[in-house]
DNA sequence: TCAATATTTAGAATTATTATATTTTTGAAT
DNA sequence: ATTCAAAAATATAATAATTCTAAATATTGA
């Protein structure tokens, strides 16, 4: 798996993210799994891989990655900080019952903001939440 | 101003609430300045008019607003949630310097949702954030 | 009126995050 | 390789937002 280091090792360099073993895992995990994890979910993951990380840790990696723009966070109702590494334009649902965001594809285009002339929009997204198939059909 | 205290015990009646001192006073609130508070600036408004009111009374209203269609929960990346009394489609844009939350308006059809067939979509959003013109030119 | 129910309160508990102070790691210069 | 400084990571304390709990108060209906 030298490639994926390299890979890895690489990314991060082109963000200006100097590389470290606790950074490493946490972009692997990131970007292997677009499930928009919490920084709590990172952390009960990578503890396996790396026993000593802590909370901390965990914590500094994210808020690095999103002023370094590796990854984002996606706006939702609920008050834990989810992270995507995703960066392209890309709508979300979060389902009400399991809690789940999906990823669906929306033309940038459609979103018409003439209206916020005279405002720098740095970062764009739409949020929908309800009840996702499988939640749907369980009822 | 009988008939503002009318108008708030006919607009909670409506949507199934009972009314009671603390209910009145939030609804008029959130109804008469459509700025998207926090909990706490709720409680900080308050706390002029019912020098009694506590927390969780806040809190406790403002949730079953929210279940009874009321107000509803403002996406944003910010841990505080926001409470919306404008329960219309329009977009919300988050200034990064100021944290002001500003509404604009969005043609709805604009937003093509095709893709979440088998979705149940109760609510939808459209987000931004970035600077506000104030901040924008005070840099 | 009086019991049953709903609402509100104060304050404790919980959760998510941030801050602090110490230790460990890394990488350059010797 | 060894030393040293800077950066990164750690454990833990502190903070912030919210939720929970139990008691007090208010409201409603028989």
């Amino acid at each position: 798996m030298e490639n994926k280091t390299g890979y890895l090792r690489e990314y991060l360099h082109k963000h200006g993210v100097k590389p470290s073993s606790i950074r490493m895992v946490v972009l692997d995990y990131l970007l292997s799994r677009r499930t928009h994890p919490t920084a709590e979910e990172v952390y009960g993951a990578l503890c396996q891989e790396l026993p000593a990380v802590s909370r901390a840790s965990i914590y500094n990696t994210l808020e690095l990655f999103c002023q370094k723009g590796i990854v984002k966070t996606v706006p939702t109702d609920g008050r834990e900080t989810r992270y995507d590494a995703d960066r392209s334009f890309h709508g979300h649902f979060e389902c009400e019952v399991c809690g789940k965001i999906y990823d669906f594809r929306i033309d940038s285009d459609n979103v018409d903001l003439r209206e916020l002339e005279g405002f720098v929009v740095r970062e764009k997204d739409i949020y929908c939440r309800g009840l996702c198939p499988q939640c749907h059909s369980d009822q």
